[in-house]
RNA sequence: GCGCCCGUAGCUCAGCAGGAUAGAGCACCAGAUUCCUAAUCUGGGGGCCAUGGGUUCGAAUCCCGUCGGGCGCACCA
């Protein structure tokens, strides 16, 4: 018997996965073609797709190449198609090549290549998937950045899990990732967590307190206050804000981003880097930005348009240092200081992004759809940043994470901070868990809004989909343990015993690597959340073979060789899961 | 008025850079538990893919219009 996986095993070195490997097995029949003159040379091949079919009656994989390539080649695809065919039987691992309806070409694999996949995934172990896709480029996944004025709440939620898990994968696939966080330390709103910080001071101090309209009530303040009594006692109590402002100020934001990297410590999310805007300020960035931009003539000072379709009673046009964003499509020029000289968030931003784009090859930001309008101009500012003086701007890409309705039995939750009212996001972890809140944000695509309803969640948590993947997890685990214990170990010594239903399992499992890929490229994790659901149900129907028929199971006690070939296969698909699993953040627990 | 996002089963959502007969979960109906623990499985009903055009071998997918929903349109952050 021909044992085409071990050698396959032993001879993929550079451990290419069964899908990668079949792109280029069609792609040298094509180069061949070309060679033999059989077609003409140079045929664009960059549509041409080698992916399985929907209906796995099909085949293993289908190729569109055909159909793709017929009209540059000046021929019909079928014609094309029998060309193709006949090269491709020349693959010793394909054992039929179809020409199926308008020209697809439909091959079947022998079952050990499927079982060389098989060995394949036990030798990558955790870096099955792993992709070079990426190629060790530097990508700056900028995610969160939630002003420090209060704690995460769940409208925080989805950018958070959506950047950490879009970073994992772009980290699996082959970059090297940086985690950021853009901490708005200098804005208005920190003044007034500051004010609103004294208040607590004085109310440590014994005074009685109400807090003014305009201040943030929320009582995660009162240990700051505390805390500063402690260490200044009532140096403050009638001091004139300007003593103090600064001081608190830059308190109360220390204070505000421990609890956020608590709060997002809680979703398993670490980030590598925290970027201050106050420091960027303060180092001169910024204005070594604008002056980079005024010597190319993107900026200059001018009169800021009234905003469109909206009529104010006070504008007066006022002239400022403007952005020439228009120049790279926005609506119109955008000011980079106010009238009061300091900069706007957007003059900030702009160079923020410009020192961001100089440690890295590739920058994506993870956005709320509420700063959708802000996109076009922070794109041009980067366009302009790093292409002023020729060449190719440095690639970005904003991320918009639509808007999280929040709802409790049905009814809108409407959150202020100012008013104190948000449902906070180490609430909702506390109650569901974070692999709930985590699987649950990624099981949809991030760019459709959606409703998070609190009560909903907390009742239906046992429900969620993500306990039915851990659950396919946790019973591979249980029964890898029982083999143990009855004395079989998985091994791969007589993988021809897998069958056409096992195989299947495996021709599934396949498909990760090219998830992850396609992930990555899409920068959709959500993908993986749904693959592992396909796996997870593909291996619940086959365990379930074994109520009906024994001889289905993973452990026949009389057959040791078959025993530890179906044990192997568990091993596996439990190994896929859980590397789909990881890049998620969510646990691949051994028991439920 | 303008810009961005969305519209797929009763509900919540997938649909893999245009592919073959549009899928899953929940809910509903009918079944399977002396079993490798059923947090599971099997079967069933349920769709003008909002709508009208266009592009092509082929459209839920791309382009334009219309309708509907969301977000935004400060020197705010």
């Amino acid at each position: 018997m021909r044992r085409d996986w071990a050698n396959r095993a032993a001879m993929t070195d550079a451990r290419i996965n069964l899908h990668a490997d079949f792109a280029s097995v069609i792609d040298t029949a094509l180069t061949a073609l070309e060679a033999a003159g059989t077609l003409p040379a140079g045929l664009p091949r960059g549509a041409v797709t080698c992916e399985p079919p929907r209906d796995p009656s099909h085949g293993d994989l289908s190729t569109n190449a055909a159909m793709v390539l017929a009209k540059p080649a000046g021929t019909n695809p079928r014609a094309l198609a029998a060309l193709l065919v006949a090269e491709l039987e020349k693959e010793p691992r394909v054992v039929s090549a179809e020409i199926a309806g308008p020209g697809f070409i439909n091959l079947r694999l022998t079952d050990d290549a499927w079982r060389g996949e098989l060995a394949l995934i036990a030798q990558s172990a955790a870096d099955y998937g792993r992709s070079q896709m990426g190629g060790g480029r530097v990508v700056n996944v900028e995610y969160v950045s939630a002003n420090p004025t209060g704690p995460m709440h769940m409208g925080h939620c989805r950018g958070a899990v959506v950047g950490d898990a879009l970073a994992d994968l772009l980290a699996y696939a082959g970059h090297k990732v940086i985690k950021e966080y853009y901490v708005n330390d200098a804005g208005a709103q920190v003044d007034v967590l500051a004010r609103s910080v004294h208040m607590r001071y004085l109310e440590a101090l014994g005074q009685s307190i109400e807090i003014p309209e305009g201040l943030y009530p929320g009582d995660y303040l009162v240990p700051v206050g505390q805390a500063l009594v402690e260490e200044f006692g009532d140096t403050y109590k009638e001091a004139p804000e300007s003593d103090w402002l600064i001081l608190f100020r830059t308190r109360a934001v220390a204070a505000m981003m421990d609890m956020i990297r608590a709060d997002l410590a809680t979703l398993g999310i670490r980030h590598d880097l925290f970027s201050s805007e106050a420091e960027l300020q303060a180092s001169g960035k910024v204005d070594a930005a604008e002056q980079y931009l005024r010597s190319h003539d993107l900026i200059y000072d001018g009169l800021l348009e009234a905003p469109k379709g909206k009529t104010l009673d006070d504008w007066e046009p006022v002239e400022l240092p403007l952005f020439r964003s228009t120049k790279f499509g926005d609506d119109q020029d955008r000011p980079i200081k106010k009238s009061n000289g300091a900069w706007t968030y957007f003059g900030a931003d702009l160079a923020y992004h410009f020192q961001k784009s100089q440690n890295a090859d590739a920058l994506v930001d993870i956005w709320g759809a509420d700063h959708a309008g802000t996109v076009k101009r922070i794109k041009a500012a980067v366009a302009a940043l790093t292409s002023a003086e020729g060449g190719t701007a440095k690639p970005f890409e904003v991320k918009l994470v639509q808007m999280v309705q929040l709802l409790r039995d049905g009814q809108p939750v409407k959150m202020s901070k100012r008013a104190g009212t948000f449902v906070t996001l180490s609430d909702v972890v506390d109650e569901v868990g974070k692999d709930v809140v985590r699987f649950t944000m990624l099981t949809r695509k991030p760019d459709a809004q959606m409703d998070f309803d609190f009560a909903k969640v907390v009742e239906a948590s046992k429900d969620n989909p993500v306990f039915y993947v851990q659950y396919a997890h946790a019973r591979i685990c249980r029964n890898l343990k029982k083999g143990a214990d009855e004395g079989f170990m998985p091994s791969a010594e007589n993988l021809g015993l897998l069958g056409e239903e096992e195989l299947a399992l495996v021709k599934l499992a396949a498909q990760f690597p090219r998830t992850v890929e396609a992930a990555a490229v899409a920068r959709e994790p959500h993908r993986i959340a749904f693959f592992l659901h396909d796996l997870a149900s593909a291996f619940h129907s086959y365990y379930n073979l074994g109520n009906d028929r024994p001889e289905k199971r993973f452990i026949v006690a009389h057959d040791s060789a078959l025993t530890a070939a179906r044990l192997f296969l568990a091993a596996q698909i439990g190994q896929v899961v859980r590397n789909g699993l990881a890049l998620l953040g969510v646990v691949a627990a051994e028991e439920l």
